[in-house]
DNA sequence: CTATGTGAACAACTTCACAGCC
DNA sequence: GGCTGTGAAGTTGTTCACATAG
């Protein structure tokens, strides 16, 4: 999905991993706050939800900074994670569609202190506290550096994603139930909230007919970030 | 993350397939009803979006329902497509948490017509249109066919998965920003929108600065079902 | 003796490429 | 000849298990 430049030297770090980095700079936060100094591998992933041998191999693409027989400085590493995923300035987010879902991810709570930005709300019709389409220009900053959300029906997402990807965004999270094509240098991810109950509401029908009895529990199942 | 019963013969399908089939339902629903009778794997993977490979080998697992040299029959994949994965009476769901994020989801259109009902939004505050959370046990009907979507804040998450697995639900999808464990045999899915955006965002400053300059494309980056 | 760092195994999924059938 | 069905290869990500450093 990502294209990467045969020249590239330094390769992006696997994007399951940029996705749980958030997670531990939180904690690593915490623990800070609370005048830990030290943690294990074993702690920093109970803590992030996380199985550990896969924070150390995280922790590890970004250099070795753990001490062996001790475990990682909390200081030391936050600074390392800050420094080496986390260091950007507030990135400018613009969502485009102002039904339910654009407002309320417009109005979510999570994204300003997570380094995020909504800058702008748009919509074909014209509404208190949103943009008309036609202001996109104007409202985003610079472009390559803005994330665009397409929250729009399954019929308008192409177009805006077009759209978007002419006034220079190269970033796109797609929540329209429908794909959208775009560019090798545009990065576009996509959120499917009818494909995951799908697969839950499958998987429900598959157990509740053919699973014997009650399954061998090898730990709870874990999910999260 | 699925557990699966030693003794389980028929195997369930792969999560992602399943994910893909609703999308294939519908694109056959529109065939059907613009009168076409046939159709080829190329041209049903570029309607849903996908490559053609895979939604050969997605719909090989349901059988062979398809004639070489000719395609498939789409009024006869159809019936078999709904017969396989989509014979489920309309799956109820509920959403606790009725901040933004939940009243979106509750009133999200997609869900209705997909074989979705929202039963009923909780939360802990008493307000217009919601329930409370000590209504959860008698709103549910079938705790076990009853999906759970968590979109609480991160600190109420676990406690949430907890009650809700405690009624019998067996299918949970998290929003909120923090992992939720549960009994193996409860299947919890999450959709984290910190992540995506991290994602974006590293992927964004990561190519500004090493990208040599344009990169040979090799066809548009595609997403979506 | 402990806990990291990591090669190797494992797992899930996608794509290729071609045999086989119409 | 054309298109499906599928073994094999490729890709991405996770987990194991152990050599190695302290």
């Amino acid at each position: 999905m990502v294209q990467r430049s045969p020249s590239e030297l330094a390769p992006e770090l696997p994007q399951a991993t940029v996705g749980r980095m958030a997670s531990y700079r939180r904690v690593l936060d915490r623990l800070l706050a609370d005048g830990i100094t030290t943690v294990r591998s074993s702690a920093l992933a109970d803590a992030a939800g996380v199985n550990s041998a896969q924070l150390r191999k995280d922790l590890s693409l970004l250099g070795s900074y753990g001490v062996r027989g001790v475990g990682y400085d909390v200081a030391f590493l936050r600074e390392r994670l800050r420094s080496q995923i986390g260091e950007r300035d507030e990135v400018p987010v613009v969502i485009v569609g102002a039904g339910n879902l654009g407002r309320a991810l417009a109005n979510h709570a999570g994204f300003g202190g997570r380094g995020f930005q909504v800058i702008g709300l748009f919509d074909v019709r014209a509404d208190a506290g949103t943009y008309l389409m036609n202001q996109l220009a104007e409202v985003i900053g610079d472009p390559a550096a803005t994330i665009g959300i397409i929250a729009t029906p399954a019929a308008a997402a192409q177009q805006v994603a077009d759209q978007l990807v002419a006034l220079g965004l190269r970033s796109l999270l797609n929540f329209a139930p429908t794909r959208v094509s775009a560019p090798a240098e545009v990065m576009v991810r996509r959120v499917d909230l009818g494909s995951e109950l799908e697969i839950l509401a499958y998987h429900q029908q598959a157990t509740q007919t053919d699973e014997p009895a009650l399954l061998p529990s090898r730990g709870g199942s874990k999910e999260g970030g």
